[in-house]
DNA sequence: AGCCGCCGTTCACAGCCTTTTCACAACCCG
DNA sequence: CGGGTTGTGAAAAGGCTGTGAACGGCGGCT
Protein backbone atom coordinates (compact mmCIF):
# COMPACT_ATOMS: atom_id res chain seq x y z
CA UNK A 1 0.00 0.00 0.00
CA UNK A 2 1.77 3.50 -0.53
CA UNK A 3 0.05 7.20 -0.26
CA UNK A 4 0.28 6.75 3.69
CA UNK A 5 1.35 9.21 6.04
CA UNK A 6 4.02 9.05 8.64
CA UNK A 7 1.68 9.72 11.39
CA UNK A 8 -2.40 9.07 11.80
CA UNK A 9 -4.44 10.02 15.08
CA UNK A 10 -7.77 8.65 15.24
CA UNK A 11 -9.27 9.45 18.67
CA UNK A 12 -6.90 7.57 20.91
CA UNK A 13 -5.66 5.53 18.30
CA UNK A 14 -2.54 6.44 16.51
CA UNK A 15 -0.92 5.00 13.24
CA UNK A 16 2.10 5.20 11.82
CA UNK A 17 2.24 3.02 9.06
CA UNK A 18 5.94 4.01 8.18
CA UNK A 19 6.85 2.09 10.96
CA UNK A 20 4.18 -0.85 10.67
CA UNK A 21 3.08 0.30 14.35
CA UNK A 22 -0.38 1.63 15.65
CA UNK A 23 -0.86 2.24 19.46
CA UNK A 24 -3.99 2.66 21.39
CA UNK A 25 -3.95 4.94 24.17
CA UNK A 26 0.00 4.62 24.33
CA UNK A 27 -0.18 0.69 24.27
CA UNK A 28 0.83 -0.56 20.94
CA UNK A 29 -1.32 -2.89 19.29
CA UNK A 30 -0.93 -6.52 18.32
CA UNK A 31 -2.11 -6.07 14.26
CA UNK A 32 -0.94 -8.10 11.36
CA UNK A 33 -0.04 -6.80 8.27
CA UNK A 34 -3.49 -6.70 6.69
CA UNK A 35 -5.03 -6.09 9.90
CA UNK A 36 -3.34 -2.42 9.78
CA UNK A 37 -3.56 -2.11 6.23
CA UNK A 38 -7.00 -1.91 6.48
CA UNK A 39 -6.87 0.61 9.54
CA UNK A 40 -4.41 2.40 7.86
CA UNK A 41 -6.90 3.07 5.13
CA UNK A 42 -9.87 3.74 6.90
CA UNK A 43 -7.26 6.54 9.27
CA UNK A 44 -6.86 8.16 5.31
CA UNK A 45 -10.05 8.28 5.01
CA UNK A 46 -11.42 9.02 8.31
CA UNK A 47 -15.26 9.92 8.91
CA UNK A 48 -15.94 9.48 5.56
CA UNK A 49 -18.06 6.35 4.69
CA UNK A 50 -15.84 4.26 2.29
CA UNK A 51 -17.63 1.43 0.76
CA UNK A 52 -15.88 -2.17 0.75
CA UNK A 53 -15.17 -2.56 -2.80
CA UNK A 54 -12.45 1.18 -2.76
CA UNK A 55 -11.53 -0.75 0.59
CA UNK A 56 -10.82 -3.90 -0.80
CA UNK A 57 -9.25 -2.17 -3.98
CA UNK A 58 -6.77 -0.46 -1.50
CA UNK A 59 -5.78 -3.17 1.13
CA UNK A 60 -5.62 -6.08 -1.42
CA UNK A 61 -4.73 -4.64 -4.48
CA UNK A 62 -7.13 -6.84 -6.38
CA UNK A 63 -10.88 -6.61 -7.81
CA UNK A 64 -13.41 -7.25 -5.31
CA UNK A 65 -16.00 -9.65 -5.50
CA UNK A 66 -19.75 -8.95 -3.89
CA UNK A 67 -19.26 -12.57 -2.47
CA UNK A 68 -16.39 -11.97 -0.80
CA UNK A 69 -16.46 -11.39 3.26
CA UNK A 70 -12.44 -10.51 3.53
CA UNK A 71 -13.19 -7.10 4.48
CA UNK A 72 -16.18 -7.96 7.14
CA UNK A 73 -13.61 -10.23 8.24
CA UNK A 74 -10.79 -7.97 9.32
CA UNK A 75 -13.45 -5.40 10.06
CA UNK A 76 -14.59 -7.62 12.67
CA UNK A 77 -10.93 -8.67 13.91
CA UNK A 78 -10.05 -4.87 13.85
CA UNK A 79 -13.46 -4.62 16.05
CA UNK A 80 -12.00 -7.17 18.43
CA UNK A 81 -8.74 -5.84 18.97
CA UNK A 82 -9.71 -2.33 19.23
CA UNK A 83 -12.27 -2.97 21.64
CA UNK A 84 -10.05 -4.96 24.05
CA UNK A 85 -7.64 -2.13 23.82
CA UNK A 86 -10.25 0.78 24.61
CA UNK A 87 -13.35 -0.45 25.97
CA UNK A 88 -16.69 1.61 25.59
CA UNK A 89 -15.61 3.05 22.55
CA UNK A 90 -16.71 2.79 19.03
CA UNK A 91 -14.38 3.79 16.40
CA UNK A 92 -15.69 1.71 13.51
CA UNK A 93 -19.26 2.22 12.22
CA UNK A 94 -21.01 -0.08 9.36
CA UNK A 95 -23.14 1.81 6.99
CA UNK A 96 -25.85 -0.77 5.81
CA UNK A 97 -25.59 -1.40 1.82
CA UNK A 98 -22.34 0.72 1.95
CA UNK A 99 -19.23 0.19 4.24
CA UNK A 100 -17.58 1.65 6.95
CA UNK A 101 -16.65 4.78 8.60
CA UNK A 102 -14.33 5.34 11.01
CA UNK A 103 -14.84 7.98 13.26
CA UNK A 104 -12.75 10.14 15.25
CA UNK A 105 -15.53 12.37 17.66
CA UNK B 1 -29.22 6.87 -9.47
CA UNK B 2 -26.77 8.92 -11.59
CA UNK B 3 -27.05 12.31 -12.45
CA UNK B 4 -26.73 13.37 -8.77
CA UNK B 5 -24.66 16.88 -7.56
CA UNK B 6 -21.95 16.61 -5.45
CA UNK B 7 -23.63 19.06 -3.18
CA UNK B 8 -27.36 20.63 -2.64
CA UNK B 9 -28.19 23.06 -0.21
CA UNK B 10 -32.05 23.30 0.80
CA UNK B 11 -32.79 25.38 4.02
CA UNK B 12 -30.84 23.80 6.36
CA UNK B 13 -30.33 20.65 4.69
CA UNK B 14 -27.42 19.66 3.17
CA UNK B 15 -27.35 17.08 0.78
CA UNK B 16 -24.11 14.63 -1.09
CA UNK B 17 -25.08 12.02 -3.00
CA UNK B 18 -21.67 10.82 -3.78
CA UNK B 19 -20.80 10.49 -0.38
CA UNK B 20 -23.98 9.29 1.08
CA UNK B 21 -24.57 11.62 3.64
CA UNK B 22 -27.25 13.96 4.53
CA UNK B 23 -26.84 16.82 7.02
CA UNK B 24 -29.56 18.48 8.88
CA UNK B 25 -28.76 21.86 10.45
CA UNK B 26 -24.84 20.42 10.49
CA UNK B 27 -25.57 17.13 11.81
CA UNK B 28 -25.75 13.87 10.04
CA UNK B 29 -28.89 12.17 8.97
CA UNK B 30 -29.17 8.25 9.47
CA UNK B 31 -30.53 7.90 6.46
CA UNK B 32 -30.86 4.36 4.25
CA UNK B 33 -29.95 4.23 0.87
CA UNK B 34 -33.46 4.33 -0.31
CA UNK B 35 -34.61 7.70 1.92
CA UNK B 36 -30.93 9.15 0.85
CA UNK B 37 -31.72 8.04 -2.73
CA UNK B 38 -35.62 10.06 -2.44
CA UNK B 39 -34.07 12.88 -0.58
CA UNK B 40 -32.19 13.62 -3.52
CA UNK B 41 -34.23 13.18 -6.03
CA UNK B 42 -36.90 15.69 -4.49
CA UNK B 43 -34.00 18.02 -3.82
CA UNK B 44 -32.69 17.93 -7.66
CA UNK B 45 -36.32 19.41 -8.17
CA UNK B 46 -36.58 21.66 -5.14
CA UNK B 47 -39.36 23.76 -5.33
CA UNK B 48 -41.38 21.64 -8.14
CA UNK B 49 -44.47 19.65 -7.64
CA UNK B 50 -42.70 16.46 -8.88
CA UNK B 51 -45.18 13.34 -9.53
CA UNK B 52 -45.01 9.94 -7.62
CA UNK B 53 -44.69 8.14 -11.60
CA UNK B 54 -41.23 10.39 -11.72
CA UNK B 55 -40.16 9.95 -8.20
CA UNK B 56 -40.67 6.06 -8.58
CA UNK B 57 -39.14 5.81 -12.18
CA UNK B 58 -36.26 7.91 -10.92
CA UNK B 59 -35.38 6.08 -7.73
CA UNK B 60 -36.59 2.61 -8.32
CA UNK B 61 -35.79 2.34 -11.47
CA UNK B 62 -39.26 0.55 -12.12
CA UNK B 63 -42.13 1.07 -13.76
CA UNK B 64 -44.64 2.73 -11.30
CA UNK B 65 -48.13 0.81 -10.20
CA UNK B 66 -50.88 3.46 -9.29
CA UNK B 67 -51.54 0.92 -5.97
CA UNK B 68 -47.81 1.03 -5.38
CA UNK B 69 -47.22 3.18 -2.03
CA UNK B 70 -43.86 2.84 -1.27
CA UNK B 71 -43.22 6.60 -2.39
CA UNK B 72 -45.67 7.49 0.42
CA UNK B 73 -44.18 5.20 2.90
CA UNK B 74 -40.62 6.60 1.95
CA UNK B 75 -41.89 10.41 2.27
CA UNK B 76 -43.39 9.72 5.56
CA UNK B 77 -39.90 8.02 6.96
CA UNK B 78 -38.22 11.27 5.50
CA UNK B 79 -40.64 13.31 7.11
CA UNK B 80 -40.44 11.48 10.41
CA UNK B 81 -36.12 12.08 10.42
CA UNK B 82 -36.10 15.41 9.12
CA UNK B 83 -38.44 16.55 11.64
CA UNK B 84 -36.71 15.29 14.50
CA UNK B 85 -33.86 16.98 13.48
CA UNK B 86 -35.44 20.15 12.53
CA UNK B 87 -38.45 20.87 14.03
CA UNK B 88 -41.23 23.32 13.33
CA UNK B 89 -40.13 23.38 9.43
CA UNK B 90 -41.67 21.41 6.99
CA UNK B 91 -39.70 20.35 3.88
CA UNK B 92 -42.27 18.34 2.04
CA UNK B 93 -45.27 19.32 0.66
CA UNK B 94 -48.19 16.89 -0.49
CA UNK B 95 -49.93 18.24 -3.28
CA UNK B 96 -52.71 16.16 -3.65
CA UNK B 97 -53.65 14.16 -6.52
CA UNK B 98 -50.09 15.18 -7.92
CA UNK B 99 -47.11 14.41 -5.47
CA UNK B 100 -45.34 16.26 -3.62
CA UNK B 101 -43.01 18.95 -3.32
CA UNK B 102 -39.40 20.32 -0.80
CA UNK B 103 -39.34 23.31 -0.85
CA UNK B 104 -36.29 25.62 0.45
CA UNK B 105 -37.96 28.99 1.63
C1' DA C 1 12.05 -33.54 6.90
C1' DG C 2 8.60 -33.08 10.47
C1' DC C 3 6.32 -30.23 13.69
C1' DC C 4 4.31 -25.98 15.23
C1' DG C 5 2.26 -21.61 15.35
C1' DC C 6 0.56 -17.71 12.85
C1' DC C 7 -1.83 -15.61 9.13
C1' DG C 8 -5.10 -15.11 5.40
C1' DT C 9 -9.11 -16.98 3.10
C1' DT C 10 -13.36 -19.11 2.82
C1' DC C 11 -17.63 -20.92 4.52
C1' DA C 12 -21.92 -21.27 7.09
C1' DC C 13 -25.48 -19.62 9.58
C1' DA C 14 -27.67 -16.63 12.99
C1' DG C 15 -29.08 -12.14 13.67
C1' DC C 16 -29.95 -7.70 12.11
C1' DC C 17 -31.50 -3.97 9.04
C1' DT C 18 -33.99 -2.55 5.12
C1' DT C 19 -37.58 -2.78 1.83
C1' DT C 20 -42.02 -4.11 0.51
C1' DT C 21 -46.59 -5.02 1.42
C1' DC C 22 -50.78 -4.60 3.84
C1' DA C 23 -54.62 -2.67 6.46
C1' DC C 24 -57.04 0.87 8.09
C1' DA C 25 -57.43 5.69 9.63
C1' DA C 26 -57.29 10.37 8.24
C1' DC C 27 -57.70 13.62 4.82
C1' DC C 28 -59.08 16.44 0.66
C1' DC C 29 -62.40 18.20 -2.39
C1' DG C 30 -66.30 18.29 -5.23
C1' DC D 1 -71.54 13.32 2.57
C1' DG D 2 -69.02 10.18 -0.60
C1' DG D 3 -65.29 8.54 -3.29
C1' DG D 4 -60.81 8.69 -4.19
C1' DT D 5 -56.19 9.97 -2.10
C1' DT D 6 -52.74 10.05 1.38
C1' DG D 7 -50.61 8.91 6.21
C1' DT D 8 -48.75 5.55 8.91
C1' DG D 9 -48.03 1.51 12.11
C1' DA D 10 -47.07 -3.16 11.73
C1' DA D 11 -45.78 -7.45 9.73
C1' DA D 12 -43.73 -10.15 6.05
C1' DA D 13 -40.10 -10.78 2.88
C1' DG D 14 -35.65 -10.05 1.33
C1' DG D 15 -30.94 -9.04 1.67
C1' DC D 16 -26.75 -7.79 4.29
C1' DT D 17 -23.53 -8.20 8.07
C1' DG D 18 -21.14 -10.40 12.25
C1' DT D 19 -18.53 -13.93 13.58
C1' DG D 20 -16.86 -18.63 14.93
C1' DA D 21 -14.68 -22.28 12.73
C1' DA D 22 -12.18 -24.86 9.36
C1' DC D 23 -8.65 -25.14 5.96
C1' DG D 24 -4.34 -24.47 3.71
C1' DG D 25 0.02 -22.03 3.12
C1' DC D 26 4.20 -20.25 4.91
C1' DG D 27 8.16 -19.73 7.71
C1' DG D 28 10.88 -20.93 11.78
C1' DC D 29 12.76 -24.24 14.66
C1' DT D 30 14.74 -28.73 16.04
Amino acid sequence: MDGTVGRMVVGDLEIRPSEYVAYAGGRPLRLTVRELDLLTALAERRDRIVSREELYRVVWEDQYRRTDRSVDVYIARLRQKLGEAIPDREYIHTHFGFGYRLSSE
